[in-house]
RNA sequence: GGAGAGAUGGCCGAGUGGACGAAGGCGCGUGACUCGAAAUCACGUAUACCCUUUCAAGGGUAUCGGGGGUUCGAAUCCCUCUCUCUCCGCCA
C-alpha cells in the first residue's frame, strides 16, 4: 500500500495494518500529508509568480529597459521560495521514511488463520531408528559442521565429497528443470546488492538487521536472489511483449538469523549461508494469481519428482512477508528430525515491488502500467538435502539418490 | 587508486543562461490513400504531484543520471555523488 491508498482509504488501511499486526502509525502519516499538501500549494503559487516575473524581466531586457523595483520584487520572491522549499524537503523526507514502512496490502483470500491447503506423499516407515542428518552426514563424511565452525563460525556448513556432489546435483537439477521444462531464463546475479535494490524489493528497511552489510562499502549480502531478479529492470520501462518475464537464479543466500538464537541450533536447518534456486515472474496484473498457482505447481513438481512428502500452507496475514499479498509455503517431511521443514515460499507481491522500483511496462496502446511481481523458491537447498538423506537412508547406513538426480551425480545411485 | 571523456523522452540524437517539456529522426497510435498491405501524407504520442471540477475536462508546479549551489531565471555555469567508456597502476 502506498501513500495514495492510505490517504484515499484510511479505514481500509487501518484494517490491513491490524490484520498484519503492523505497528505503523497511520495517523502521523495522514497529518504529515495534510501539512505537505499545504506547503506544496504555497510553493507552486510562489513559483508561478516567480516565473511570470522572470519572463517580464527577460522581455524587458530584450526591449532594453530595466526596472529596478521589478528586480527587487523578484529577489524577495526568490528568497521566499527557497524558504518554503527547505521546509517542504524536510517534510517530504520525513513522510517518505514513514511510507517505506507501509507493508503491502493482503489479498482477499488471506485472513488471520493459516491453512494447510494440500498434502502429497507418504511419510517413510523404517524398521530401524532413522538418524538425523547431522549423524548421517558425519557417518557418511558428506557434511562437516565442525570444520564449518572453525572456518567461519556456528551455523555454517561444509559439504564434502558425495555431499558436495549432491548439493551441486540439486542446484543443476533445479536450474535445468526451470529453464527447460518451465521456460525460465537463467540469470547469475551478484551476491551483493545495493540499498536501492533491496528497498525496491521490500527487504529494506524492515529486514536491515537480518542482512550482512559490508563495512567499507555499503553492500548487503543478498538474503535471497529475489531482489536481484525483481529489481533487474529497476527504473526501466519494458515492453509488454516480454511479459510474462520469467527468470531463475541460483545464488548463495546470507542471513544473520539475528532473532533466532537457540532455535534450530543443531545441524543445517537454519544456517547463515545456504544455496537456493529462485523463480521470479513479472506478469500482467489481471493474471498474476494464475501465475502464482503455476509457480506453486512448479515448485511442487520438483518435490514430487524427488519423492519427498510435503504439505502446502497458505500463510496467515500476519505471517506473510512485508512485500507479499499472498504466500504459500511448501514444507517437506524430514524423517530423521521428525519435522516439517519449509523449503519454498511462493508469493505474489502484486505491484508493491514494481512501484517501489519504478519498473513499468509499456502496453500496445502506449500506456504504461506496473506489472505484478511474483517470487518462489524452487527450491531452498539445505532442507531439501536434509529431507533426501533422512528419508532415503537405508539400514546399512547408505542413502539412495532419487532417480531424477542421477543424471547430475554422474550416475551415482547411493551415497556411502 | 590516478588522468580524461560522457549520461538528454520508449530508442537514437540536437541544444552552453531567458519564447525549452525540450529540434530532428526512429518507434508507437489515429486518420487519409488502397480490394488489402507496403510506401507516402496529416495529426497525435511522458510521468508525478497540487488545485478546481469530478461519467469527461481545465489550471498550476516539478522532472534533461542523483543531490546541493550560483542567479530574478539553469538541460545549459559551479560543487558533489553514482554509473558508463578510454588510458595508466594493481590484481583473482
Amino acid at each position: 500500500m502506498d501513500l495514495k491508498f492510505v490517504r484515499e482509504n484510511p479505514d481500509e488501511a487501518r484494517r490491513m495494518l491490524a490484520l498484519r499486526r503492523s505497528r505503523v502509525d497511520i495517523e502521523q502519516i495522514l497529518s504529515l500529508d495534510e501539512e505537505r499538501r499545504k506547503l506544496v500549494r504555497r510553493r507552486d503559487e510562489l513559483r508561478h509568480e516567480q516565473k511570470v516575473i522572470s519572463e517580464a524581466i527577460a522581455k524587458g531586457k530584450r526591449e532594453k529597459k530595466e526596472e529596478a523595483e521589478v528586480f527587487e520584487r523578484a529577489r524577495r520572491l526568490s528568497e521566499e521560495v527557497k524558504e518554503v522549499e527547505v521546509k517542504l524537503r524536510q517534510l517530504e523526507a520525513e513522510q517518505e521514511e514513514l511510507a517505506k514502512l507501509l507493508p503491502n496490502r493482503v489479498h482477499s483470500t488471506v485472513n488471520e488463520e493459516e491453512e494447510v491447503v494440500a498434502h502429497w506423499g507418504e511419510m517413510p516407515k523404517f524398521d530401524f531408528q532413522p538418524l538425523a542428518h547431522w549423524d548421517l552426514g558425519e557417518a557418511l563424511n558428506i557434511i562437516d559442521l565442525e570444520a564449518a565452525a572453525r572456518l567461519a563460525g556456528s551455523r555454517f556448513v561444509v559439504f564434502k565429497g558425495q555431499g558436495a556432489l549432491l548439493e551441486r546435483a540439486l542446484i543443476n537439477y533445479f536450474l535445468d528443470t526451470a529453464v527447460r521444462r518451465f521456460g525460465y531464463t537463467e540469470v547469475m546475479p551478484p551476491a551483493l546488492a545495493n540499498f536501492a535494490t533491496l528497498e525496491a524489493a521490500g527487504q529494506l528497511p524492515n529486514l536491515a538487521e537480518e542482512m550482512y552489510l559490508t563495512r567499507d562499502d555499503d553492500f548487503y549480502l543478498i538474503p535471497t536472489a529475489e531482489p536481484q531478479l525483481v529489481a533487474y529492470y529497476r527504473d526501466k520501462t519494458i515492453d509488454a511483449e516480454s511479459l510474462p518475464m520469467k527468470m531463475v537464479a541460483y545464488t548463495p543466500c546470507f542471513r544473520r538469523e539475528a532473532g533466532s538464537y537457540g532455535k534450530d541450533v543443531r545441524g543445517m536447518i537454519r544456517i547463515h549461508q545456504f544455496d537456493k534456486v529462485e523463480l521470479v515472474r513479472l506478469t500482467f496484473p489481471e493474471r498474476s494469481y494464475e501465475d502464482l498457482e503455476e509457480m506453486r505447481q512448479e515448485a511442487e513438481s520438483l518435490l514430487k519428482e524427488l519423492g519427498l512428502p510435503y504439505r502446502v500452507k497458505r500463510l496467515a496475514a500476519w505471517d506473510i512477508a512485508f512485500q507479499s499479498a499472498k504466500t504459500y509455503d511448501l514444507e517437506v517431511w524430514a524423517a530423521g528430525v521428525g519435522r516439517w521443514l519449509e523449503v519454498s515460499s511462493i508469493s505474489n507481491c502484486e505491484d508493491f515491488q514494481t512501484r517501489r522500483g519504478r519498473i513499468r511496462v509499456r502496453g500496445k496502446d502506449g500506456k504504461t502500467f506496473y506489472p505484478h511481481a511474483l517470487n518462489g523458491s524452487a527450491l531452498a537447498l539445505p532442507r531439501t538435502f536434509i529431507a533426501i538423506v533422512e528419508n532415503f537412508q537405508q539400514k546399512d547406513g547408505s542413502v539412495l539418490v532419487p532417480p531424477c538426480l542421477r543424471p547430475y551425480t554422474n550416475g551415482l545411485e547411493r551415497l556411502g
